[in-house]
DNA sequence: GAGGCGAGTAGACACCGTCTACGGCGATCC
DNA sequence: GGATCGCCGTAGACGGTGTCTACTCGCCTC
């Protein structure tokens, strides 16, 4: 009822989303979303000039729901009284947990090659999340002047670790397959030892 | 001449390393890899069974390619007489400056969806580069029983650097398109600031 | 009620990776 | 020395892909 007369656009992008989490990025072909959606092939055309419009606007699904779990991890470390560094703990937590629970969206939402206009338009919405990161990395780091750089290096070995593990070269490395203790160093060398 | 009488299995992989140097992964196409190579869509075939591990042998060429710039660049920072902290700055800088100068190759060599057996075996000849970056991270930090964490986070940390680099999503977020103070703020994160 | 238009269908097109039958050529063996 | 065998590259078929192009059908408007 309330789903079959949904928008073709809605379907089509609630299939792919379905198909990416339960097969990957490999299944979301054109034709295969368009059957899963129940259309023809050519249905697509209607509402996405292209393929790779269709992914971005998957891969732009995605990155909604990794700003809610960010900023409802956030909100729940806010609301009881955490400190920043507890925070940022708390993002960095959830946004590793957002890739190990969804690494094929993961992995498309980071797929330049796959999305229209390189996905700059999709990395903008990420931007807010980054400055409320700052400004915690602010308040931990209170001496620096401009935490935009210190900012950057922990957000890129956040995302460094998470694409890491999604294909498993640090169990190579490491022998162990866990991330905590690597997120913990992670942690600790960006922000100091967590204040017991 | 001596390059002609090379044999096939040789020359596809170089056809490859061209290519994917010149247009990008997506160029990489089974048949115009062959085209390329100056013979049929089917002659690959008898030297790789299927195209994942021509890709997988053109990623092997480019993960050999790594592991001589920065045990080139390890050997002269040792030579030079430099202290482990300053060795990891030179091994971190070349890691850097190789996926900057080859960013075709660097996305091929991580990008395990095409690479036969997801690359394990490639990633296995990494390992030994790792242990030395173990051992230069115990140097610099000889309190930690095991510095083998504190390593995988600093290796984190630098391929998130490169990754993100790839795809200018820290341009989008610091307003610069300059890699040097992130590097700078990960290297003084993990293993403390530089002694001068 | 007629006309127009947006949306979905169906088929063609070029290209892809894989598979298979075939041809040629050199090395091997009697 | 000539026949034979095996390897290597060729060429075409096959099913699949994304894109493009008529076409049809139904609803909305005038």
């Amino acid at each position: 009822m309330t789903e079959d007369d949904q928008d073709l656009r809605t379907r089509l992008v609630a299939a792919g989303v379905e198909l990416v989490s339960r097969e990957g990025v490999h299944a979301l072909g054109l034709r295969e979303i368009a059957r899963r959606a129940g259309v023809s092939h050519g249905a697509p055309r209607r509402h996405f000039p292209t393929h790779r419009e269709l992914l971005a606007a998957i891969a732009r699904h995605g990155f909604g729901r990794l700003t809610d779990a960010l900023a409802g991890a956030d909100a729940l470390a806010a609301t009881t009284g955490a400190d920043a560094r507890t925070r940022i703990d708390a993002l960095a937590r959830a946004y590793l947990g957002f890739a190990a629970a969804n690494p094929g969206m993961f992995e498309l939402m980071f797929r330049h090659d796959l999305l229209e206009d390189s996905g700059t338009e999709l990395r903008r919405t990420t931007l807010p999340l980054f400055r409320t990161l700052a400004e915690l990395v602010a308040e931990v780091h209170p001496q620096l002047t401009d935490p935009t750089a210190a900012t950057a290096a922990l957000w890129a070995n956040l995302h460094g670790l998470a694409q890491l593990r999604t294909w498993g070269s640090l169990r190579l490395a490491t022998g162990g397959e866990d991330l905590e203790p690597l997120l913990r160093a992670a942690l600790d060398a960006h922000l100091g030892p967590v204040p017991r």
